[in-house]
Parts: structure tokens; sequence; C-alpha cells
DNA sequence: ATAGTTGTTATATATTATATATTACAACTA
DNA sequence: TAGTTGTAATATATAATATATAACAACTAT
């Protein structure tokens, strides 16, 4: 698992950090119980800061993606993630670009289309 | 066409202006050439700076999906507005999206009902 | 025992993003 | 003449993002 930053994009760094584990979970690059590098580790290896992967990794340890432990680090959690709302919260983040999609003339089968292509490329 | 704004959402509030009048043209609620509030009438109506209407307004105006004049007002684009790189911005927004729903139990075909009944929402 | 690791906490600083406040301008409209 | 329009400029305040540095308790390896 490499995860790559790009330092002059929109996205903040902790985010990207973020989303790319939680890629990585869902591709099974990275499996249940397997050791994540520790945070001084990640820092050290894509250059920023030891608080800006801590931040990163206690967002996944919120949402039960990852545990943290004192002392043996952090490894992937070997229990599924809480499911939370995540309908509502898809529901809530999806609105706003179906309404962009609609204004560009992108059709409802396009956008399944591509919703479905992704599920495929991440479950590759 | 009401706009809401919730004000302590994480959402910027020019965000949520820029957002809502995105889904008003989707849906058809805001018709090709109708007038919109001035950016101080829309202001004083929800409480929020000029300023920061005139930054969504602004963003709407960039990606021509509003046209302002200076003298006019701002309308809704009697043009449709720039296709652009939709199908890239879409896969990069929805990919940590369809992550997330793998990782949650979202099957895909639970996550293609949600995108097609928000088109229907919208579309109503 | 010593050295090095772990997450965690704390404090400080810098930069950018977000939002507001105020003033002013040219070009209109009523 | 009075009031409106988008636009521009300046200033201020707060929050978000990122870094820097230091320290702590709890381990692990030598």
């Amino acid at each position: 698992m490499v995860i790559k930053i790009v330092f002059d994009a929109d996205t903040p760094i902790y985010t990207q950090i973020y989303n790319q584990i939680v890629i990585g979970i869902a591709s099974g690059a990275l499996q249940k119980g397997e050791e994540l590098p520790s945070v001084r580790r990640l820092s050290a290896d894509i250059g920023v800061n030891l608080h800006t992967v801590n931040k990163a990794y206690a967002m996944l340890r919120d949402e039960s993606f990852i545990v943290m432990d004192r002392r043996s680090g952090a490894s992937i959690s070997a229990k599924d993630p809480e499911m939370g709302n995540i309908m509502q919260q898809l529901e809530q983040e999806l609105t706003p670009m179906v309404a962009q999609a609609i204004c560009k003339g992108v059709t409802r089968e396009q956008f399944n289309e591509l919703c479905s292509r992704l599920y495929s490329s991440i479950l590759s």
C-alpha cells in the first residue's frame, strides 16, 4: 500500500490519507488485522507532519476502520466498520453531484454505469 | 426558490447557496433566463454577507450556470452549461464514496438504486 | 538497565479558507 | 434625483489546515 499525496490539491492532506486507506480496505489491499505504518513512519515516508497522519488515523479509528494501540501501533480493524448512517451520508453527498450531472447532460444510465465501473475498479 | 442555510453545517455557506441553485436548475424550479435575486437582496433574505452570496454567484457564472450583468443583475443562463470534464470530476468525487460504501456493506445495486432515486427525486 | 518504539497530549506558530464589515465606483432604472 | 446593479478594494475575525517541538506512559528489543 503506497500512499500518494498531491500537495497542491484542494483536498486536505489528512483527507487524502484517510480516503486512500479506506480505498485500500475496500479493495482488499489492506486485510483485516494487517498492521499499518506508525504515524511517525508514514509521516516521514510521505513528507508531512506527524499530526497530519495522526488526524487521518484518528478519523479512521473513530469510524472503526482501524484500531490504534499505544504500544503495538495501528492496524486494520478485525471487525466490520459501523454501518452508522451511511445511506443518509451518501444521499447528502450524492444529491449535489446528481444535480450537477443532470445540468451537464449526464443521464441516469451514464451515472449508474460510472458508479458500477468504480465498484468493479475498486473490487478489481 | 427558497434558499435555506444551515449555519452550523460543515459545508460552507457559499457552497450551500451554490448547490441549492444547481439543484434548482436541475429540477426545473429555475428556468433558463429566469432572474435571480440580486446579491444584496439574497444576502439580506438569508442573513449573510453580500460577498458570501457574490462568491456563490461568481462560481455559478464561472461554470456558465448563470450570467451576471452589472446593470440587470443575475439570471439563469439561456445556454447549456459547459460539459467541461464532468465525468472526470464525478469519478474523482465518487471514488472515495464508493469505497466507503463497499466497506460498510452497501452493494452496487443499493448504490445504484440510491442514485436512481435521487435522479427521480430531483426531476420529480 | 538501556535504547528505541508506540499512540497520545500539549503548546506554539504560520498559512489559508471562510465570513463579515465598510466604502466606493460606473452603469444603469424608475 | 434617488435607488438599483455587479464589481472592487480594504480591513478584520474566526476557523481549518499544517507544521514544529516537546514530553509522557507503556511497551519491545538488545
